[in-house]
DNA sequence: ACATTTTACGAAAACGTTTTCGACTTTTTT
DNA sequence: AAAAAAGTCGAAAACGTTTTCGTAAAATGT
């Protein structure tokens, strides 16, 4: 019921100016001890706390970063986001979270709300659709304005920003060799659509794996699936109509999958055929058997994201235009499904 | 590099004022259609979009809403947010979102920030130190300044705010007697600490339920866990210490933790042992077995209070100083860990 | 006693909007 | 032809800050 303090509240009150209480608040030395005290004990009796809105609008900085992903119901976006919120806070920064859920319009649509002033720059990764588009205007947008902008996971190299990923190529090679030296001979990765980076970089890696030791990949190896939703039989078909021994899955939600398939069809994991999977999330913990997996660490990926942006954001004078790519080590959490 | 476009910049650009380009923007009769048209191509070829700080602090609202969880790596609040965030898109608002991390402190903090301007309402769920505390001096600082808020899931009861909760108590009778009509005789209950609400009231309904068919239940039957991070010895340990034929477990890793132990016991579930557990997330759809579930609907429990809060907004003259809880539905999802 | 410096405060501009009001010009009415 | 009305635009205030600059009073120096 009684409305927000102001600096202009404070100055009627104590009857001085504005301009006073501004300055005896951030202790100026141009007010006397006397009224200083008496204007921020005052201040502090009715908990004064200055307005952001205001202070954004004269500073024109908000203090705040965007974040644009996909989706939150995700493991690994949400550990993202979980490293930003850490390492914003701790440098005093606040973060906005708005979801694409996938789709272009809705992600260009964030985009425009957020770059209006509502925030300092942006941490995102690309949608599916934008993704398949490949339609980045509203990225470069943003940027020719001169906010920056820091890409993870999903990016794209047409823009001019920072970017944080993974070796796709090598972790999947990683993966995949790491089956061929538990003996498998017959191996089959299950992707996502070329379009999806992760998925294509993920699935040359494999091949690569193969190609080292003097295997081709074959096209009967590949399965690549649009939509993760009903993803069951097309896996379920896939390992019928091949007898693999080892697979490479480029999430948990397909290994788990898959795994249960193979389950299903009797066949004894890792005996009889061993599972690899990328995303360490819950499911890779808790599932039976518990999976092999590339960890991603998305809280790191998330943190460094965060610290590249403040660092642009606070280099006033951003005569050196350079943009850095930093590739985020991944590592092998061995589990028990592979021998 | 060019800098942000703004209507002062229109204005000297097409030699007119301010006022004119604002009124002409938005249509105002009171422009000629000739200046109108030449304003508003000039607005659209330069992409013009009014600066959102401003807005905010000349219309005293900022049309974004404030979300504080404890966690978002935590399938059951990246639902809400999820409903949440659909809910505010439709009717024109953002949602910004910090983490309290289970942390009293940063509860506080992140809430004060929030307060100051940056937001029009709060929706959150309590961290674990606030209900074990009892703190809420926070969240009465802010409702005191006329700012809404919306609780869910891990509320209070002191506080003067819309809820939207489950009815923990009857969704936990409801999983206990399904389990005694299922034939079970030695129920047990993976639960938390008492000071969180969801851990009593569940373990509340478990008891009412064995009451009603004039069981009474003992200290022995209760698991009560403060930390997730270590349950496994504790889980495994309650579980040897008991011959259970049945567990409600209050959430799903507790449940899968369980289902894994008692498999190493040798134990078959759910001939030996069924299991019911709260929360539908992941785990529950791809554990071995899948885990029959009270679900919860997060997605649902968002749109609810996003819905609720900006009710509360967008009605000025709050007179009508109401609160409301609503409980939203849970339905019982049969999986595999039952019979 | 006068000039100079220091102390202590207030006025005003700026950030980017919207809106009220006043004023000038043109058109319509009588 | 004079009066009223309508049409078109700009000035200024407001939102809550911070900061620059100006200035009056007090203190200090000659």
């Amino acid at each position: 019921m009684p409305q927000k303090l102001t600096l202009k509240k404070i100055a009627t009150d104590l009857k001085v100016s504005i301009s006073t209480v501004s300055k005896a608040l951030r202790d100026s030395h141009e007010i006397s001890e006397e009224t200083r005290t008496k204007i921020k004990d005052y201040a502090k009796k009715f908990n004064y706390k200055p307005n952001s809105i205001a202070l954004s609008l004269k500073n024109q900085k908000t203090k705040k970063i965007g974040i644009i992903i996909p989706e939150i119901v995700h493991h690994f976006f949400a550990t993202v986001i979980s490293g930003v919120e850490r390492v914003a806070n701790e440098k005093g920064y606040q973060v906005i979270i708005t979801l694409s859920g996938e789709s272009f319009d809705k992600e260009v649509v964030n985009m425009e709300m957020l770059a209006n002033g509502s925030i300092d720059g942006f941490i995102m990764s690309l949608s599916k659709e934008t993704m398949s588009k490949q339609d980045f205007h509203h990225l470069r947008e943003v940027t020719n304005q001169g906010m920056p902008i820091v890409m993870f996971d999903r990016v794209s190299k047409d823009i001019q920003c920072d970017q944080i990923i993974i070796d796709d190529v090598s972790a999947s090679h990683t993966a995949t060799e790491f089956l061929l030296r538990k003996g498998c001979k017959k191996l089959g990765i299950i992707s996502t659509v070329d379009y999806v980076s992760v998925g294509r970089l993920r699935t040359q890696g494999f091949r690569e794996a193969l190609q080292q030791r003097m295997f081709e990949m074959e096209e009967h190896q590949v399965l690549k699936i649009e939509d993760a939703e009903n993803c069951d039989n097309l896996i379920e078909n896939f390992l019928k109509e091949n007898e693999f021994d080892g697979i490479v899955a480029v999430n948990e939600l397909f290994a788990v999958t898959a795994s249960k398939a193979l389950q299903r069809m009797g066949k004894k994991i890792p005996q009889d055929v061993a599972i690899v999977a990328f995303t360490d999330g819950m499911l890779s913990k808790y599932a039976s058997p518990t999976l092999t997996t590339i960890s991603q660490n998305g809280e790191e990926m998330g943190a460094l994201a965060a610290s590249k942006l403040i660092e642009k954001l606070e280099a006033e004078d951003h005569k050196e235009e350079s943009y850095e790519t930093v590739v985020v080590k991944t590592s092998l959490v061995e589990r028990e499904s592979t021998p």
